[in-house]
DNA sequence: ATTGTCCTTAACCGATCGGTTTATTAACTA
DNA sequence: TAGTTAATAAACCGATCGGTTAAGGACAAT
C-alpha cells in the first residue's frame, strides 16, 4: 500500500471517521461494533478503517472470543508529530527568508511585517 | 475535493512528494521550476502537487512575471499541530506506559525552542 | 448440531489520485 | 513580429479509496 510510514500516518489521519475513531479510542479501549456504532455506515466500511489504521500502526485489535478489543498505539503518532514540529521550526525561520526574498525582489518598496518573533538563525538551501 | 481543512491539510501531507517540496519551501521561497527539478516526473505533475498544497492552505504562489514564486502558508498547519497535540494528551493521559518513549523521543529530536503559538495550557513534563 | 453474534473477506462500484502527453496561456527576448 | 520560456489546463490512464452488498469464519449459546 503506502509504504513510507509517514505518508501512512498522515493518510490514515486524513480522514475524518478514522480521527473520529482515534478520539474515541484515547478515550478507551472499544470492539469494532462499539466503534461502528456512532457511524452511520456499514459495519464492513468501519472495518475497513480500522484496517488502515492498524496498518498505519495507529491501533492494535486484541482478540477477545468472538469480539475484537481495539486499542491505541501511538508511535507513529509521534513521527507525525515531530515532522510538523521540524516543519514548523523551519516555517518560523523562514520569516527571515521572506524579508529576504522581499528586500531582494523590490527594494525598498513593500511594508514588510517585521513580526514579533526574534527570528532564529539564516540557514541557506540545502 | 476534501471538504473539511484538517483532513486536506493531512492528505496534503500523506504524500511524499509534497513533504519534500515543503521542506523546500521552508528553506526559501522558490519558483515551480526550481521545485520541479530535483524530482523525477514531469512539471504538470509538480504542478499538480502545488495545487494541492495550495488548496490545503499550506502554499501561496505570487505571481513575479512570468514565474510563479511559491512561499509557506502554514496557518492550517497549525490546526494539524493541535489536533496531533490534543490527541497525544488523551492519549499520554491513558497510556503511560509510553510516556517515557515519548519523553526520550523527544528530549533526543529537537533543540528546538517550542516557542509563541503556544497552545498554552500544556507542558505537563518540564 | 443448530443457530445467532461479531467481525472479516470478496467482489463490485463510482470517485478521486498521481502521473502522463498534448495543448494553451502569458510573459520575456531577439 | 516571431520565437522561447514558465506554468497551467485538458484529456486520459491505471491504481487506490471509501463505500456498498453478499458471503464466509470463528466463537457462544441453546
Amino acid at each position: 500500500m503506502d509504504h513510507d510510514p509517514l505518508s501512512a500516518t498522515f493518510a490514515a489521519l486524513a480522514d475524518p471517521t478514522r480521527r473520529a475513531i482515534l478520539e474515541r479510542l484515547a478515550g478507551g479501549d472499544a470492539t469494532v461494533g462499539e466503534l461502528a456504532e456512532p457511524f452511520a455506515m456499514t459495519l464492513p466500511a468501519i472495518s475497513k478503517h480500522l484496517s488502515v489504521l492498524e496498518r498505519a500502526g495507529l491501533v492494535a485489535k486484541d482478540r477477545d472470543g468472538q469480539r475484537r478489543n481495539c486499542r491505541i498505539t501511538a508511535t507513529p503518532l509521534q513521527s507525525a508529530t515531530s515532522w510538523l514540529e521540524e516543519y514548523r521550526r523551519h516555517w518560523e525561520a523562514n520569516l527571515d527568508h521572506l524579508d529576504a526574498y522581499l528586500t531582494r525582489l523590490q527594494g525598498a518598496a513593500l511594508p514588510v511585517r517585521r513580526t514579533d518573533i526574534p527570528t532564529a538563525e539564516q540557514e541557506k538551501k540545502s
